[in-house]
RNA sequence: GGUGCCAUAGCUCAGUCGGUAGAGCAACGGACUGAAAAUCCGUGUGUCCCUGGUUCAAUUCCAGGUGGCACCA
């Protein structure tokens, strides 16, 4: 029987969570979270990490796993989710996978190059420099090092320029001599379920959700975090606008409507990756029994028996 | 009731010394290989409140109306 990953995905706030479980249960199944923000133990909250009692009833892997102190990255997530998929694969033959962060989403399905860590060190060097002797300076330095990268790459966005030039740097090779561009094959079959609805009731429960998080404590949530505000794990909508009202940038009503807003635009910029992703099939949240029935047929289809 | 001010994009507003208009936010689209809930790029969507008048031409000037705000009663 050959092994199966159901990759359930769609934009914040869609209703990913309670089809998540109940497709678990029917093929009695654990899920793995595939959400870059919900696998930090010291968020909850603002990131709509599932009630206790509904984590409970089906196992759940990479949520709240690891710590905002911890550097995380698409690759290692990989790399982790290969791992404990080995491990589950020995009992099961189907596992569910849930979550709307894209590029972990690809980074399983067809891996990412593989690359030298990045020197901390370095990279704060970097992002000094970017902050003392601008852009051009970095881009200039990745035009000798790496040509071909820079005349592919988005030139305007500071990121992307700096890990480049982080790679070139730490291995004397251009950063585009990692880049194959060769899905990895993976050693079980992926079946893509995406979820969406129509974008006006979307927008009405992710606002709802925002006021949602708000009486169940938001506020605190961000006000304990804030001295790690730094991090890269904190800067997540929901707490970086929170920030902005504790240092005093703008009022908690406004801190309250950007994080709607910014939720809103996060759930557009989701939709604008799936979009382009041919092997999603969608469906809405309310089509439980379509999705098994599709589901069941792709798992039959696969099978030669 | 009187006087004054205002009425322009979904919202807040700018502007046109008369030639049918533009910012921010929202909205919409796109890129994306170790920070990805990140980062970056693009798009103006409009009976310029209504009705007359002046004019070759009115969103702009004039009159009246309607609505809002302020002050005086």
């Amino acid at each position: 029987m050959p092994k199966f990953l159901i990759i359930l995905l769609g934009p914040t706030g869609v209703g990913k969570t309670d089809l998540s479980i109940e497709l678990a249960k029917y093929y009695n199944t654990d899920i793995i979270s595939c959400d870059s923000r919900q696998i930090y133990k010291e968020m909850r909250i603002g990131t709509a990490v599932p009630e206790q009692r509904i984590l409970e009833s089906v196992p759940h892997h990479f949520i709240r796993s690891h710590s905002i102190h911890e550097y995380y990255n698409a690759s290692k997530f990989e790399m982790e989710v290969l791992t404990r998929l080995e491990l589950l694969y020995n009992k099961k033959d189907i596992i569910l996978m849930t979550g709307g962060s894209m590029l972990y989403i690809d980074a399983l399905c067809k891996g990412i190059d593989d690359l030298p860590e990045v020197d901390a060190e370095l990279r704060t060097s970097l992002m000094n420099r970017l902050e003392s002797e601008g852009i051009e300076s970095l881009r200039n330095e990745l035009r000798f090092y790496d040509p071909d990268y820079y005349n592919k790459v988005d030139l305007r966005n500071p990121k992307r320029i700096l890990h480049a030039l982080e790679i070139c740097l730490m291995t004397g090779l251009p950063y585009s001599s990692f880049r194959t561009n060769q899905p990895k094959k993976r050693p079980f079959i992926i079946i893509k379920l995406g979820i969406n609805l129509d974008r006006e009731v979307l927008y009405n429960r992710i606002n709802q959700r925002v006021d949602k998080m708000f009486a169940e404590g938001l506020e605190q949530e961000a006000r304990n975090l804030h001295p790690f505000r730094h991090l890269n794990s904190l800067n997540t909508v929901g707490f970086r606008e929170l920030f902005e009202y504790f240092d005093g940038t703008i009022s908690p009503e406004e801190a309250k409507e950007k994080i709607k807003a910014n939720s809103r635009k996060y759930a557009r910029k989701q939709l604008t990756w799936f979009r382009r992703d041919p092997e999603i099939t969608w469906f809405t949240p309310d089509m439980k029994e379509e999705i098994i029935a599709f589901t069941n047929r792709q798992l039959q289809g696969q099978n030669p028996e």
